[in-house]
RNA sequence: GCCCCGGUAGUGUAGUGGCCUAUCAUGAAGCCCUGUCGAGGCUUCGACUUGGGUUCGAAUCCCAGCCGGGGCGCCA
């Protein structure tokens, strides 16, 4: 066994008595007749001290290795209180599982930082940063609160085709596949196929997963391929049923991210957990805020960039962070958007400081009304067809959203860049790795 | 899709027509050092995105290409 330990799990136990540890190694300090050589691993550093004269042999292989490569050590633990972790460990004999080439392409610890672009192109390397890794931890925390919070909603986990016949509302490029003889899309989102499941019976459904977006956008927000949190729930009586779930899914994902205290500590982050409930605003009162502000938005425009910011500061000076913004003006909202009305939708988004971080709404559940809304869109309903069936045979009302996990952690995390938040960010320009 | 910006050692940079045999840091290779923890000291190594052009002279100016970043739009 290469590893009897973590260099975490080192305690008081184990001074005094022989321990294997295996990791990266990320530096030595050579002193002449004494090395420190330091070994990184998942849980975090310890410090190897190499006597020349107890061994000459190892000595050497010891300080010879190039950084980053990977050792198992079998020593004896030893208490030092001038040692960071209290411990230091004195080899006894060493695997060298792993020669590193030199030099690197992107140092661990080097304390000269690297572009964003360099660090993808080195990804791996770049991903031995307990900062870095970090990101990564609260986002499996959030995602497994984000599991339990829907599982305890009676909620039941699905997974819905990716490989679709035609692009699923519009609206945004799908990528373009061959499917043996015919020719398939990427799906852009799981809407049709989370609303069709409502005629299952099965009700509530939830689906965690993949999406491609062939838009040619340039930005710090975008990817063309990324994860979401999708929810469907049945025999709603408005949206509010739906944005109830969406405020307590958010609010749990917050308040357990404010709990990884150890990883935002070395992202030196800090979480507010919001309120409940979250505040609502009209849209109708969203538009005079942002005019009030010169803005040059008219009624029935959706808010751009500068006015979703705008509204963002104005909530803020009443210390809100999240709000809703809800009733739509129903042309701005896709075709499957219950209206409200002539000129109001049941659509809504969920804003977080000023950024979008998710939208929902109830749907339309009659079939006669969803081909007209089609048609109004400017679709074709035989287009359709397979979708249009689910609502012929017994629909009941329903409603759901998504958000983007990565444009969440990202507002979550307070990064300045969406790719900071997937392990190998697929952009416009970036294939590998 | 529209617009703006950038490309100098492995990494991050300085350099805006001659003082560039290209700066500094980091790194790599090596030497010295028994308590380092951003170790220290000394030596060495290593670069101007590509192709044209202007000029006596180009890292520097112009044109084109390639590669990259960002803003807006679209969206999540």
């Amino acid at each position: 066994m290469y590893r009897s330990h973590y260099s975490k799990e080192i305690s008081k136990k184990e001074y005094n008595s022989s321990v294997a540890v295996a990791g990266w190694v990320e530096d030595i300090r050579n002193l002449g007749s004494i090395a420190f050589l330091i070994l990184r691993d998942k849980t975090g550093t310890l410090q190897l001290t190499i006597l020349k004269k107890k061994s000459p042999e190892l000595f050497e292989q010891l300080i010879s290795l190039p950084r980053e490569s990977v050792i198992s050590v079998k020593g004896f633990c030893k208490e030092n209180e001038k040692v960071r972790n209290g411990y230091e460990i004195l080899p006894e004999s060493v695997d060298v599982l792993s020669v590193a080439e030199t030099p690197l392409p992107l140092g661990v610890v080097d304390k000269v930082e690297a572009d964003f672009d360099t660090r993808l192109d080195n990804r791996v390397i770049d991903l031995r940063k307990p900062d870095i890794q970090a990101i990564f931890k609260i986002r499996n925390a959030v995602l497994a609160t984000a599991h339990e919070y829907l599982r305890s909603q009676s909620f039941l986990e699905v997974h819905t085709p990716k490989i679709i016949a035609s692009s699923s509302e519009g609206g945004t490029d799908v990528f373009k596949l061959r499917y043996f003889e015919k020719e398939a899309f990427l799906a852009q989102s799981p809407q049709l196929y989370k609303q069709s499941l409502m005629a299952t019976g099965l009700d509530r459904v939830y689906e965690i997963a993949w999406y491609f977006r062939a838009e040619e956008h340039n930005t710090r927000r975008h990817l063309n391929e990324s994860t979401a949190v999708d929810v469907e729930m049945a025999f709603i009586k408005d949206e509010e049923d739906v944005m109830k779930i969406l405020e307590h899914l958010v609010h749990a994902m917050w308040k357990r991210a404010g709990e990884c205290s150890e990883e935002l500590e070395v992202l030196k982050k800090t979480v507010t957990v919001p309120k409940l409930p979250f505040t609502r605003v009209r849209y109708d009162d969203a538009v005079s805020k942002v005019q009030a502000r010169k803005s040059p938005i008219q009624w029935g425009m959706d808010l751009s960039t500068e006015d979703e910011r705008l509204l963002g500061d104005i909530m803020k000076e009443d210390g809100v962070d999240f709000y809703f913004i809800t009733k739509y003006p129903l042309e701005s909202k896709p075709f499957y958007t219950m209206p409200d009305g002539e000129k109001y939708s049941r659509g809504f988004d969920l804003e977080c400081k000023g950024i979008e971080i998710s939208s929902g709404s109830q749907r339309i559940h009659d079939v006669a009304l969803l081909k007209e809304r089609l048609k109004a869109c400017g679709l074709d309903p035989k287009d359709f067809d397979a979708y249009l069936k689910a609502f012929r045979y017994g629909m009941p009302p329903h409603g759901g959203f998504g958000f983007g996990i990565e444009r969440f952690l990202m507002e979550l995390l307070d990064m300045n860049n969406i790719r900071e938040c997937i392990l190998f960010p697929r952009d416009r320009s970036r294939l590998t790795p």
